[in-house]
DNA sequence: CGAATACGATACACTGTGTTTCATAACTTT
DNA sequence: AAAGTTATGAAACACAGTGTATCGTATTCG
């Protein structure tokens, strides 16, 4: 079990010792069941059941299903968005490319779990477009391009999503060094060529 | 309205003329409804009230609203893979993305229903796998790529079904050829480059 | 025309969600 | 350690949506 899910508790310390508890237990529940039946075979009744608490406790706590989820999205994407900060300076994307798939092997139940769910795109796609606003300025981003900028990021953000599942299914068996490289050759380097160099075809010369 | 459904209504044309209405209204119904509202918003009392049909009448033709959409799905893709098939002998990445943007742009509705769906990932991929299998032989895939074969499926799959979403809501503006040369330089050049070539680094000359 | 059958309407059982109430147990504060 | 606070479990409830069964009627096919 991943370590987050208790360092999410430890963040709100100051709750009383039986909303921790509860809030707990329910998020382990939630991760405990989606692994085996999937996130929509699970309901309400299935956690708190599993969960070992009261059935209107659940909504005392989260407004539905997917907040829980939510919740636990939130505190893992801020864990990895603080891991990669430094080396988002260095503009090395088969380093920061290493550092996610590292992540992503120390919380390898956490992502199964929440990776395919909608929010964690849209999460990770808000970041992305802000990353490329700094890029941006770097490459002076001709008009040429053979696509927009945000077509770049939705590529980026989509297909990076892509390659992890992949591997948590795959044994993440390439360790996450190479995957950091095939991160770089394989989405970065294309993206880069696409939205910020030239053209192909069209050159008047 | 994309002329899929009533091509589907045609091939089924042997059957009662009621069975053909019914199942056309829900199809409509359907289309409709989603580009309304989404998916998971639409209730199948939604869909027999606005096909103007009885409500156990859905049950008559359809297990469920899956299996509603699976049939749409299921006809657009056997289209597609029949324009598809003279273009992948030539293994022209270029040509083969800008009939696929074709297609997308001529169904465009439909695609905006389907492309979501989980089944339209597996269908695709299985057809591409297929297609790997063909490319393994040409390639002769060094034993020593960056990323097995899989994972180049995977990615091939999940990011042109990605790069056509973003095109979809991004009013489909760099036009079909164009989208086809990104395509190209994007996604299927890469993907060669990481799953058939040689890893880049640990070279002992 | 006449037989076959798909249809709409209705009632029903079932599952899951979300709310409310209340007595009790657990926790925090002093 | 006692007193006050509050989260809890249990239960009952309204509600929405699914899927099934029945039956008389209308449409379609031959």
């Amino acid at each position: 079990m991943s370590a987050i899910l208790y360092a999410m508790a430890d963040t709100a310390s100051k709750l009383d010792a039986r909303v921790r508890r509860s809030r707990l237990r329910l998020r382990q529940a939630l991760v405990e069941l989606v692994l085996q039946r999937g996130y929509d075979a699970v309901t309400i009744r299935d956690l708190t059941s599993r969960a070992d608490v009261g059935y209107a406790t659940f909504f005392r706590h989260f407004q539905d299903k997917d907040a829980l989820l939510r919740s636990l999205l939130d505190e893992l994407l801020d864990e990895l968005m603080s891991l990669l900060a430094p080396s988002l300076a260095d503009a090395d994307a088969s380093r920061t490319g290493t550092l996610v798939f590292e992540h992503v092997q120390q919380n390898a139940d956490l992502y199964r779990v929440l990776i395919s769910s909608q929010r964690f795109v849209d999460l990770v796609s808000r970041a992305a477009s802000l990353g490329e606003t700094e890029m941006r300025r770097d490459h002076a981003l001709s008009g040429d391009a053979l696509l927009p900028p945000d077509a770049a990021v939705n590529h980026l953000v989509k297909s990076t999503i892509a390659l992890i599942e992949w591997w948590l299914y795959a044994g993440m068996s390439p360790d996450p060094r190479r995957m950091g490289e095939a991160f770089e050759v394989l989405i970065m380097a294309p993206v880069k060529a696409v939205a910020f160099r030239r053209l192909s075809g069209a050159r008047p010369s």
